[in-house]
DNA sequence: GTGGTCTAGACCACG
DNA sequence: GTGGTCTAGACCACT
């Protein structure tokens, strides 16, 4: 798997990692069981610091994506009942200003969808 | 119009802000050509500092939502023609990894695009 | 002759109101002995402050481009003689940063002095 | 690379300190890569506020002649296909102005172009 | 009165 | 140590 790194971006580096092995997983190119780098590992592969490879293990730990074991280090968790209320309540307020900005420069509700749906498909066709 | 700043929220308050105004944009409260407070009395009516408001304002300014009339201060302008490719692009990499982690987390297609949905409509219906 | 201001403008008015007369000018729209509108009545065709149309006929008094006449108001003077070396080293001062800029983006000297010439002719020819 | 500002003029010192990054990069002083100094360092070497040297890099990044890089600081980007249209026509309204002056005050069509001339090679030459 | 500029100092997120 | 955010208060240019 091929992690891409924006370092010009203005979304941190460890948010950018986050994302990446999240999109992984729904591509399906990492699986329940699959173990990740270790930290040391990726952190010199990709040529940014420890802590920051760390923070981003951690939050997906968090968030149940991912088991810190001992002996085998990050290992991808079991994905399935992580639909809390929570979630659907932050997500609402994550996509709402997207949204507003997107009907405000006069997207389609058609086109807006469409948009979506093709992002969506990107991830169920391939697993 | 009503301005909701939550400042215990991570989101910094100038983006909030922001998303504000869009938000009142899209539903309608807030049309071509009306004039928005002065960057002074925003801030003392929300209790924050001039300087924070102003970057707001600017913000938007240099999305194209607001122009700044050197007589009447800051003003919505007009919302057409904002449709370009970049913001598309930009669209596009902003939900990515909010579908991912959806998809990830066992939501199905059509509830998310359900909860699009009604967002989109929350707008769309007030016009 | 028509006086285009534009209030979204980030230059002042007062220097768009100034430099529109000094287009007038160089446009042979005006000439030595035409006597501008009167503050008062300038003001309230363009719909501006007295101030501001006060403050551009000064500063175009100081430059020698008019002359205040207490019967006959602001009349434009002879423009003669006015090719300072201070005005010179000014002007040097104002066009190389644009030429920086311009150079930087990958603009030739070909296409930069064609833009030029094309925006002198447009003074001279009509004249 | 030396760095003038001048506390007395009229130009605000953020646009004179962007000015002169993009001099120093017509005159390959900086080149692609190149890391500034931190806002902290430049603002305490010029003796300015640090909010003042970060108004100019942001605006040098808006404008593509520099980026954010997470871990290194600012950088000179590559400056290249930076000449839009929507820059042309800003170039043209900025020097038009200028033109209308210079012609007013008598001078020749190959005067001005001299000038500009000049200007443009001590950028072409040195690279 | 408006926004724009500059200063000063604080805290935080990031790496 | 980096830039980002926020505050606070000052002065100025413009209208």
């Amino acid at each position: 798997m091929l992690l891409k790194i924006e370092f010009e971006s203005e979304i941190p580096i460890y948010i950018q990692l986050k994302n990446s092995i999240i999109d992984g997983i729904a591509k399906g190119e990492l699986k329940e069981g699959d173990s990740l780098p270790s930290v040391r590992q990726l952190a010199s592969d990709i040529g940014i610091n420890l802590h920051t490879v760390n923070k981003a293990y951690n939050l997906l730990r968090d968030d149940g994506f991912v088991i810190m074991d001992r002996r085998k280090g990050a290992v991808i968790g079991k994905n399935s009942s992580m639909l809390s209320e929570e979630f659907k309540e932050k997500l609402g307020e994550e996509i709402r200003p997207v949204i507003a900005e997107s009907y405000c420069r006069g997207m389609t509700k058609e086109e807006f969808m469409s948009i979506c749906s093709k992002i969506f498909d990107s991830y169920c066709k391939e697993k």
